[in-house]
RNA sequence: GCUGGUGUGGCUCAAUGGCAGAGCAGCUGAUUUGUAAUCAGCAGGUUGUAGGUUCGAAUCCUAUCACCAGCUCCA
């Protein structure tokens, strides 16, 4: 793709790169569309995003509407159809500065205010519209073929919340008008899929004024998440984890060792009890600490993998909460791993692996990122070394490539973050494998190494699902709310034709009881296309049996697959035999 | 917490200052049904909450709560 440059050079992109200056020049397309509309509207920022592009702007007091927004879109399509030849000029500071200011630009006079001294400025002009801007862009406006503004929204001056809010307009650009489609055909997709949505329909969870953040789950939901917990505990048990479970509330003593008290408190839940101020756990490290600490250890119990499904609450912004997704009551599938610093690795690469179970379990595609020391963290420099090298080494005899952020541990130590991407190719951080020296240290953990001498252990904060709350909602998309049998809340469904052959369908549906398959018999005086419409479309039924005369007299099920909508005539025990299986092998 | 928006029966929505309504779900009855909606009837709401304006408020105003889109935050 043919690109300006900012000394004015014409040349060719990388390919990788095309999305975004096609982006880029969108926002500067929309602002000078903003500007013939709006003439006293001033610019701050607007990049392209991951999502398409932004232009922060400051329209005083006004507020835009839908048809505003359409005004704007209908004007950018003028200014393409116009096919404006874009140029790009350089400015000393001075003139720079002068230029601005006479077009009342005040956010880019700050801007270049925090630019370095020397640094070159350059602005991009497509007719009367200049944009102090960086580059590349497009060179004719004609080159934006397909774009959109997709919605509104406040933010603040350079992200800052002390700062003045602007109008937020964003938009999103593809290389074809197929590809926008397409992106716009998978929001759609996305928005059927809610887990909000789909969670009511299906009875999974709901959310109360009187809890805001705090959902209940309803039977259908705890069915799924406790086959999820069964899941989870099979494996740490196979991998020589114990569980333990340890105290909601504490003594705020407790949180002020672990550092949680200077760090988080206003985020902490906490009440009097007996004159003294006790909190409500926002993590389960401290607790899991206490247990290891409760007796002396030997290097021979290391490395000891302490798990525990924590519920932890935590006090969330109200307007950051989301369904599921951002809560102030979850369940942390967590585990400490106390150990030497030698056993790093190993453990390390055991953890991973047990992660990637989990994830091609649900058919997730994830990659990892890999976070280093940080300006002011603790630790020694030996410690920060083998725990880096540990997951370092890890990775690589796993051959998982990762992405590095440099400095961007915690301070207590660093963190290799896994980020899954669902169906939809939209990408979710969950589980994190973490090394702690900090917390070893404030409870002075120790163990008894073969010479006698008192050693202290590493510790390794680690979680696959995250939150189960979180995860249920990120499969419940990821699925579209269709679980595997497994998961699925009602695995079975067994549907009545007609009333004559009501014992047979009772004697079905106890069968699939006694065989443990979560089922629901539905003898309602229906016809059968209306229970078959409903177990498939509201309650997503992996099975639907369907009993009427012929099965009666053949002894046999009728099996509808909710996902190929084929049936099969079979016997009473081939489908148990099948269903069982499927739900014992997970598949 | 910030900006903007929304709040009407279990659910999805209508009624824009003048009698609160529909579809689905529910209940009752008829129908006994064969693979994505059988028919009829009944019942269900002090319009999130608290104030205010008005002869009259779901509708206008104020406050508050919750939710939605985003921002900020997520140690």
């Amino acid at each position: 793709m043919k690109v300006i440059y900012n000394d004015g050079s014409v040349g060719v992109c990388e390919e990788s790169e095309e999305l975004s200056v096609l982006r880029h020049s969108a926002a500067h397309i929309m602002a000078e569309a903003i500007k013939n509309i709006y003439p006293d509207a001033k610019f701050a920022y607007g990049p392209a995003t991951e999502k398409g592009f932004y232009y922060d702007v400051d329209l005083g007091e006004r507020k835009l509407g839908d048809e505003d927004l359409l005004a704007i879109e209908k004007e950018m399509r003028a200014i393409v159809k116009a096919n404006k030849p874009i140029k790009a000029f350089i400015l000393p500071r001075e003139e720079a500065i002068k230029l601005m200011e006479e077009r009342g630009e005040i956010y880019k006079v700050e801007h270049i205010a925090d630019l370095d001294e020397d640094a070159p400025i350059s602005f991009y002009q497509q007719g009367d519209y200049i944009d102090m801007c960086r580059g590349p862009h497009i060179t004719y406006t004609k080159a934006l073929k397909a774009f959109k503004i997709t919605g509104q929204s406040g933010a603040y001056w350079k992200n800052d919340s002390n700062n003045k809010m602007l109008t937020r307009i964003n938009g999103t650009a593809f290389k074809t008008q197929e590809e926008l489609d397409n992106y716009l055909t998978m929001l759609e997709e996305a928005a059927k899929r809610d887990h909000r949505r789909i969670g009511k329909e299906m009875g999974l969870f709901m959310l109360q004024d009187e809890a805001p953040g705090f959902p209940f789950f309803l039977p259908k939901g705890m069915a799924l998440k406790n086959a999820l917990i069964d899941y989870w505990r099979e494996i740490h048990t196979r991998e020589n984890y114990v569980e333990v479970a340890t105290p909601q509330i504490m003594n705020r003593k407790l949180w002020e060792t672990s550092g949680h008290w200077d760090h988080y408190k206003d985020n902490m839940y906490s009440t009097l009890i007996d004159e003294e101020t006790f909190c409500v756990k926002p993590m389960n490290c401290p607790g899991g600490v206490l247990v290891y600490r409760s007796k002396p250890h030997s290097y021979r119990e290391l490395p000891m993998r302490v798990g525990e499904l924590g519920i932890v609450h935590r006090h969330e912004l109200r307007g950051a909460l989301h369904g599921l997704f951002r809560v102030r009551c979850f369940t942390q599938d967590d585990a400490h791993i106390f150990m030497r610093r030698e056993q790093i690795e190993d453990e390390i690469t055991k953890v991973v692996h047990l992660i990637n179970e989990v994830y091609t379990k649900f058919g997730f595609k994830y990659f990892v990122e890999l976070s280093t020391r940080p300006e002011n963290s603790m630790g020694s420099d030996e410690d920060w070394e083998a725990a880096t090298n540990g997951l370092i080494g890890a990775l690589n005899k796993l051959g998982m490539p990762y992405v590095l952020n440099e400095g961007d541990g915690a301070f207590y130590g660093p963190k290799i973050d896994f980020h899954l991407e669902d169906c939809l190719g939209r990408t979710w951080q969950c589980g994190t494998i973490q090394l702690d020296f900090q917390m070893p240290l404030n409870f002075e953990l120790e163990y008894t190494d073969e010479k006698g001498e008192k050693q202290r252990p590493i510790m390794i904060h680690r979680v696959c699902f995250g939150s189960i709350e979180r995860f249920i909602g990120i499969i419940t998309e990821h699925f579209a709310g269709k679980f595997p049998v497994w998961l699925a809340p009602t695995q079975a469904r067994v549907l009545l034709v007609s009333e004559k052959s009501s014992e047979y369908a009772d004697k079905v549906y106890e069968a699939l009881r006694a065989a443990k398959v979560r089922c629901e018999l539905d003898n309602r005086n229906e016809k059968i296309g209306y229970m078959i419409r409903e177990a498939q479309t509201v309650d997503r039924i992996p099975y639907m049996v369907i009993i009427g005369q012929k099965e009666m007299e053949d002894g046999t099920v009728s099996i509808r697959s909710r996902d190929t909508a084929q049936t099969e005539t079979m016997t009473l025990d081939e489908f148990l035999a099948k269903i069982t299986t499927e739900i014992k092998d997970r598949v």
